[in-house]
DNA sequence: ATACAACCTGAAGTTAACTTTAACTCAAGC
DNA sequence: GCTTGAGTTAAAGTTAACTTCAGGTTGTAT
């Protein structure tokens, strides 16, 4: 089963520029090229798959692309693979503790801000930001 | 109490060239010049807390400042702020669960990867990707 | 007076991950 | 044979959030 760069758009969601692109610099590898056109296979699936996962880790392209290079010999990569998504566990937990304290510090301004529009309506007094909840 | 650019830097762990950025792009207001050196008091001290906060969030730097502009008569605009809290809270949350799903991924990976690596020292049959809890 | 550190400026450069552009090719249907 | 639509290329452009640079100024200590 071989897929044209349009489905393979439609189906990741991606536009097709970036696919090539993801050629380009060397993610997707053994895209066949009949007559100037792309077509792709169970392989390239899968690896659009992981990519999306890698992103949502946040891990950086290039890294990405690392990994798959050491994937090609698993076992004699597995230390450098394990160093490599170990540290970004690290990183992607960083991320993920400074998104909620985030995330909260919004959603006290969301309560604040419903109080501040309420008061306004009903010409009550002003909440005060230690107050809120 | 007013302090050096040098003291907010440290305080903020951010370089002073970020400190004047932030002023350059109207994020840092009413900065005090005084022989072209900068002075800076608590309600920058305020400033940076909040950009910190709405930073984790991932608000961008335009909406920091537009929030800081609304903020001035928050009487007036408190449905303004609201909405733009709202909606990026929405964004927030999105990528909160794309990062926790990113991170599930990494650490599947991590278990993997330790399988592997001691199939490998104990010459043992590697392990399966779907085995993997 | 001189050295030095701290600070300043405007402009240009950096980074990642794409996106856009302009001009071209190819196969299919009328 | 002409049009249409899907696809191609290389190169340049985009974006946000800074950072770096080159050269100038100021305050303090020797």
């Amino acid at each position: 089963m071989t897929y044209t760069i349009t489905e393979l758009s439609k189906q990741f969601n991606l536009p097709a520029s970036t696919i090539r692109y993801y050629e380009k610099i060397g993610l997707l590898e053994n895209v066949e090229h009949v007559n100037s056109r792309r077509f792709y296979n169970d392989s390239h699936i899968d690896r659009l798959n992981a990519i999306e996962c890698f992103k949502k880790a946040l891990l950086p392209l290039d890294d990405i692309r690392l990994f798959f290079s050491y994937e090609k010999d698993m076992e004699a990569n597995s230390e450098k693979i394990l160093e490599m998504m170990k540290s970004q566990e690290v990183r992607t937990q960083e991320s993920l503790e400074a998104l909620q304290t985030g995330l909260a510090h919004l959603q006290k301004k969301i309560r604040f801000y419903t109080l501040v529009s309420e008061a306004v309506k009903n010409k009550t007094p002003m909440p005060d930001w230690n107050d809120v909840v």
